[in-house]
DNA sequence: GTTCCCATACCGCTTTCGGGGTATTTTTCA
DNA sequence: TGAAAAATACCCCGAAAGCGGTATGGGAAC
């Protein structure tokens, strides 16, 4: 019936609607099949002994466990895998984890049906695919970030420095004291920054740090 | 061709990938049929007109609005419609908002599609239908991403409402006039809040609120 | 039917932030 | 060797945030 075997799809999510919704969509191409759905972070390895998956989806977000440690594992067992992380968390964080940890792919749920199978066949056939959309970086990121956005916006490594720790938390006090400047200077980035930035507040700055990955 | 029409189903979600998932589970199915797809709450009301729905199929999760109020401003427009709100928050708060509201149905994500459909069909026929496996999940404080609920469970549905409007960037001005409340109370939830989530200021907040994808 | 939670609202007080400046010393680099 | 850019530092002032309270009405819960 099938003159080509098709790539086996193994979907690992607890929502199940998600799962079974994601599979109506991959079983309508001819190339690819669901061999198996798995809810349950423990039933995975034997998921994949049973089915033999060329490709896994897998949610970050599992009960009793986080994806991407899972991913890790799985590829500890089974490293011809591919693995491709599909997740609602748009966090630079989780996409440099998922990164490091060797998966090949992180791709968010709002992506469209039309991408999903694009990044599908893209991993299958070998390459790996992070969503441009969680930060704004190339999928070719070999440089730090902080050196692209230094000099898209103009910021100074001092400033950079400090929108860090504004981000982290830290007041303009605490920031002079842990970078041994004078409180009246750290005002004087801050300002420099926001303005550099067009923002006026520090939670201006948080939202524009994290979602620029800095 | 359809020798009964169809009852017609409108999917708001911001997830794109779980919108096509559920309208192919749906179209599989003769008497029901996917009349439009909506990402972002600002397009509700006019999908609305154009589509003409017998039933919407609501996310709690939209982006910045939240799917229960946006449920209850449709039912303001179009009383006849029915709503089924479709989360994966298993929250009892959140169930009884959607009940108090006049919404038709509250179903987890996590429900299996042959539920989705008896839900669905149940509340066609002009009935309601309440999750039973809403959970408190007080309780399941164990895997790396349960913070993200059990640390949101602790806050109330306006103090959610709050969090993401200072997410947003809004001072408590701001908030005090968009949700039509007095200064002194926003300043009042805020101080329940930071209290609750144990920080300090509104960096921490939207560290937080991002990081937690309120 | 009382107790607890939520949402509402106010007061006073202190600290921090944000916006307006100015100014000196390094560093960079053309 | 100069000019520009970066980093440092200070002043004033008003606005906002943060922190400590207290209080009340309405539901929900038990």
């Amino acid at each position: 019936m099938q003159p080509v075997p098709a790539f086996r799809i193994l979907l690992i999510d607890d929502h199940r609607l998600f799962n079974d919704g994601v599979k109506s969509l991959l079983n309508d191409q001819p190339d690819l099949m669901v061999c198996g759905q798995v809810f349950q972070a423990s039933e995975v390895l034997s998921a994949i002994q049973r089915t033999n998956p060329d490709l896994i989806l897998l949610d970050i977000n599992l009960q009793g466990s986080n994806g991407i440690d899972l991913g890790k594992t799985i590829l500890g067992h089974y490293p011809d895998l591919r693995v491709l992380i599909l997740t609602m968390y748009s966090q630079p964080k989780l996409l440099d984890e998922t990164r490091k940890a060797g998966l090949h792919g992180y791709l968010l749920k709002d992506a469209t049906t039309h991408e999903l199978l694009q990044v599908i066949r893209e991993i299958l056939g070998g390459n790996t695919y992070f969503d441009t959309n969680v930060a704004d970086l190339s999928s070719t990121a070999d440089n730090t970030f902080s050196d692209r956005f230094a000099q898209r916006l103009n910021l100074t490594f001092r400033e950079l420095e400090i929108v860090s720790l504004i981000k982290e938390g830290l007041n303009n006090e605490q920031i002079a004291e842990r970078i041994h400047l004078s409180i009246e200077t750290v005002k004087t980035h801050r300002k420099n920054i926001y303005f550099k930035l067009d923002i006026s507040k520090a939670t201006d700055l948080v939202r524009f740090a994290i979602e620029h990955g800095l």
